[in-house]
DNA sequence: TAGATTGTTAATCGATTAACAATC
DNA sequence: TAGATTGTTAATCGATTAACAATC
């Protein structure tokens, strides 16, 4: 079954509220009820679920929750670890290092690469940070799939020309500029600028 | 004129290539040429400009640069500040005082408040770490409009009530769950969980 | 049973893309 | 002039919402 992107990012909201409405002791859950804590409305949540789930919802009661969290973690493929690098080891790729997070989605952080010998050679939270130098041995070396990337803008697409060629799969890039990479590379944005561009502009409309 | 979402999120993207190109003494820029090095199509890089400029480009030169990058400037409203507050000190919202790119689209970050004694009184890079005790006060007294939410999940929709009673306008919400707020507060969220459920997913399906 | 919730099919809405005449 | 780029108007595409019969 097709999913689409807006699909795909509901999905962890939904796991995050089942857990929590699991931990209250619910044992299943409806529609209606989700769309209504999360402001979604219902035929969307139940078309999103059935994207997920084989198995249907029963009338009048709903949904297994247990179902639904094991069906929504193995889509998203939460059984499984990804390994993955931070490369740019600033202030923001010591938090995302640190970042506990990452565990629940099956990330796992295995090094971090920087240009800096201030940091290369140490370690966070026992990750090692090793130098730009050493991407490609170390990407292949420790079966690195995702590239976390954390560097000034005016050297990410370098560094990411760097990444591809050292076999990187896909990058999962913070720097707020838009990467050339081939086809093959699965690149997705977090891009603050372009969120607190909505924020802003909600604001300034709010009203009208 | 009407602007989507998705637009608002292109313009910081359109920006950042501008400033560069400007950078490297480029005087005039074309639709096709943005949509060719950003990966767009040059009908949508024509439509989103003619939302933020009132002029009108050339036939066969384009849009002045400068012209351009001011239209959006204004139009993101850069070019006035905004007071914000980071909310939950820990690693990641350290590392967000610590961030220099906010002060380029005009986000002042004024303090920080946090619950832990770790934290409060302390200083992070001259912004100094209030008790959440002191949020409403320091709210009005410090003029801040935006908070920006960075605390645990379970603490999130807590805090986020004690923000809207002290009157907070905007949540730029980094915290993976969704906040029930009412509707004259704007929120605008920031989940990595859901970023990358979608890399996860394209890195799963590609090639199919 | 009655009614809440289900899944499916059709209608609506909005955004992107295509087509094309105008113009520097 | 010729041709690249423009802005506008129409067509397409995809996602969300509405309608409704089925069912526990």
């Amino acid at each position: 079954m097709k999913v689409s992107e807006r699909q795909l990012e509901r999905f962890p909201i939904y796991l995050k509220y089942l857990l929590s409405m699991r931990d209250s002791g619910l044992l299943t859950i409806s529609s209606p009820m989700i769309a209504n804590a999360l402001s979604f409305s219902e035929e969307q949540v139940r078309k999103d679920l059935q994207v997920v789930s084989m198995n249907n919802g029963k009338p009048k009661t709903g949904r297994d929750i247990n179902e639904v969290i094991h069906d929504i973690q193995c889509f998203l493929g939460y059984d499984k670890y990804t390994n993955a690098c931070i490369v740019g080891v600033g202030h923001l790729g010591s938090a995302l290092i640190n970042y506990q997070g990452f565990r629940d989605f099956g990330l796992n952080i295995v090094c971090g690469f920087d240009s800096s010998n201030k940091v290369v050679g140490s370690k966070i939270n026992d990750v090692e940070v090793f130098s730009i130098y050493q991407l490609a041995n170390k990407i292949e070396e420790l079966h690195i799939e995702v590239a976390i990337l954390v560097t000034p803008s005016n050297v990410a697409q370098d560094v990411t020309n760097k990444l591809v060629n050292a076999g990187i799969k896909g990058i999962w890039n913070f720097v707020p500029i838009h990467l050339n990479v081939n086809n093959d590379v699965v690149v997705e944005n977090i891009n603050m600028a372009s969120s607190f561009a909505v924020l802003q502009h909600k604001l300034k409309t709010k009203g009208e």
